[in-house]
RNA sequence: GGCGGCGUGGCCGAGUGGUUUAGGCAGGGGCCUGCAAAGCCCCGUACGGCGGUUCGAUUCCGCCCGCCGCCUCCA
């Protein structure tokens, strides 16, 4: 069973399911305001290895991330732009998926938007309301943290401390400097929804307490998001839930950001990469690789240097699969079904302790290499079934973790396969200069060239 | 100031009270190869500093130094 660090008890303990057989995760999307940057990669990525590693355990997920695609920065951009909010959010939105997609990220069971959950928002902020514990200026409607029971949780601080730390705007009408906006009233031209409060748009807290309850029910098992959002976001969702008097996360689930030079990456700072920048120029299989070999809650530093050495990583994993002509099994089996498919039990059950261990990616992996090297010696010293039994239990248990072993694999075009039977040739008659001369053409059109004993075989690196 | 966390060999990065101190990358030597590529073997004895506990600490405790995150939008 998988035990995880929660944030709210500060301790790593098994992720006890509501309903056994089946997770109910809420991870916390992004704000369609711009384009991705490899932080946002990051968190998807983490995501998607718990997701899998669930899944390989033989669990059903249903993993809900949502879209925020009405917000402040949304109605800036747009209006800087001189265009529609909605058609701003739906451009990033786009970015977004395809950025998903093509880090290899199994796209969310359910992607809900904001904007679809309005009106039920604006019942729970009614009801916050009628209850007392949230009240109305003349700016909007915030929820009082003096209402909330253990309003702090996941900040492990107290209300007092809390207060201490935190900043007071001028000409604020909150009661408390802790206080949160649930509802904002329009300024002129911005979209609105109608509300009891007159026009406007919901805060951004309110959203995710909205439809993680919905679509996943009272009590579900995980909500997660980057460590960064720990407070205020997920302290303040959990504030509503509990005003709402409706149990919320069992578990809480935050991953470490990415930095640049020690500091964490972000818009803010203007330190940061784009994903599709980062894509265009590394194989995504890389870049999940580097994630992959950080455990989640660290920080990573993302930079020529720490991707060329995960691509060098990548490369020996391909090295295997062409040396061993392994099928791709991303996903293809269960931990359960694993042994059927030719992976060996004890590396097996060592993987599973590994990824348990509140997800220990990077002993997992190293676990991984480990096995590369047991499958090439055998394989150098002619026991077959060994090596082969190795190298798919490899390929088996990187498919686990959404690592797809080979798939960078090129087509060969024809005038290159010429070139490769035109080298055999040669190498059959033991014409060296002619051999070396076809080869030197080869790397010169990208390929890396191997000697088998099939003959030539080609293959490029990195993406 | 409060809270959370971190400091491991050239770099990345796990882990552990003590026998052989993960794994990757880079580097050196060797084997294999017509030469390469791929692969294999060998080589580096690291755990911020100072105390304490202990037969013994990198691992436990205290203090100190340095760094990061959150306390404001943020994956």
């Amino acid at each position: 069973m998988l035990r995880l660090y929660d944030t709210a008890s500060g301790t790593v303990t098994p992720l006890q399911l509501r309903d056994p057989g089946d997770v109910s995760m809420y991870v916390c999307g992004l704000t369609v305001y711009d384009v991705p940057h490899i932080g946002h990669g990051r968190a998807a990525l983490v995501f998607d290895v718990l997701r899998r590693y669930l899944e390989f355990s033989g669990l059903r997920v249903r993993h809900v991330s949502n879209v925020t695609d009405i917000d402040d920065k949304i109605i800036n951009r747009a209006a800087t732009e001189g265009r529609a909010p909605e058609e701003v959010a739906e451009q990033y939105e786009e970015v977004w998926w395809q950025a998903v997609d093509a880090l290899g990220v199994l796209r969310p069971t359910d992607a809900p938007h904001a904007t679809a959950f309005v009106e039920k928002m604006v019942a729970l902020i009614e009801e916050l309301v009628r209850s007392g514990a949230a009240y109305e200026t003349s700016d909007g409607v915030y929820l009082s943290v003096e209402k909330v029971d253990g309003y702090g949780l996941l900040a492990h601080q107290g209300l007092d401390s809390l207060r201490a730390g935190a900043r007071v705007e001028v000409g604020e009408e909150k009661r408390s400097p802790l206080d949160f906006v649930l509802w904002k009233k329009a300024k002129p031209g911005e979209p609105t929804w109608g509300s009891p409060w007159g026009p406007g748009r919901p805060g951004w807290h309110t959203e995710c307490v909205v439809m993680s309850l919905e679509l996943l029910g009272d009590g579900f098992d995980l909500h997660g998001g980057g460590i960064d959002l720990v407070f205020p976001h997920h302290e303040n969702e959990r504030a509503q839930a509990v005003v709402w008097g409706r149990p919320f996360a069992r578990h809480w689930a935050h991953h470490g950001l990415v930095t640049v030079g020690d500091e964490k990456m972000a818009k803010s700072l203007g330190n940061y990469t784009t994903l599709t920048d980062l894509l265009a120029n590394t194989d995504p299989r890389a870049y999940r690789l580097l994630v992959l070999r950080a455990h989640y809650r660290s920080p990573i530093e993302v930079t020529a240097a720490t991707l060329a050495d995960a691509e060098e990583g990548l490369a020996r994993l391909d090295a295997l699969a062409r040396r061993f002509e392994l099928a791709p099994t991303l996903a293809a089996v269960t931990a359960a079904e694993a042994p059927g498919a030719g992976v060996d039990p004890v590396v097996l059950a060592a993987f599973t302790a590994r990824m348990d261990d509140d997800l220990d990616t990077p002993a997992a992996v190293a676990g991984l290499f480990d096995l590369v090297r047991r499958a090439n010696t055998a394989a150098d010293a002619g026991r077959e079934d060994v090596a082969r039994a190795l190298a798919t239990t490899v390929a088996v248990l990187a498919g686990a973790l959404g690592l797809e072993l080979g798939s960078g694999r090129a087509e060969i075009d024809e005038a290159s396969a010429a070139l490769v039977r035109q080298r055999d040739h040669a190498r059959a008659g033991r014409d060296w200069a002619r051999a070396d001369e076809i080869r030197e053409r080869l790397e010169a059109e990208g390929w890396t060239v191997e000697d088998t004993s099939e003959g030539t075989r080609l293959h490029r690196r990195g993406g």
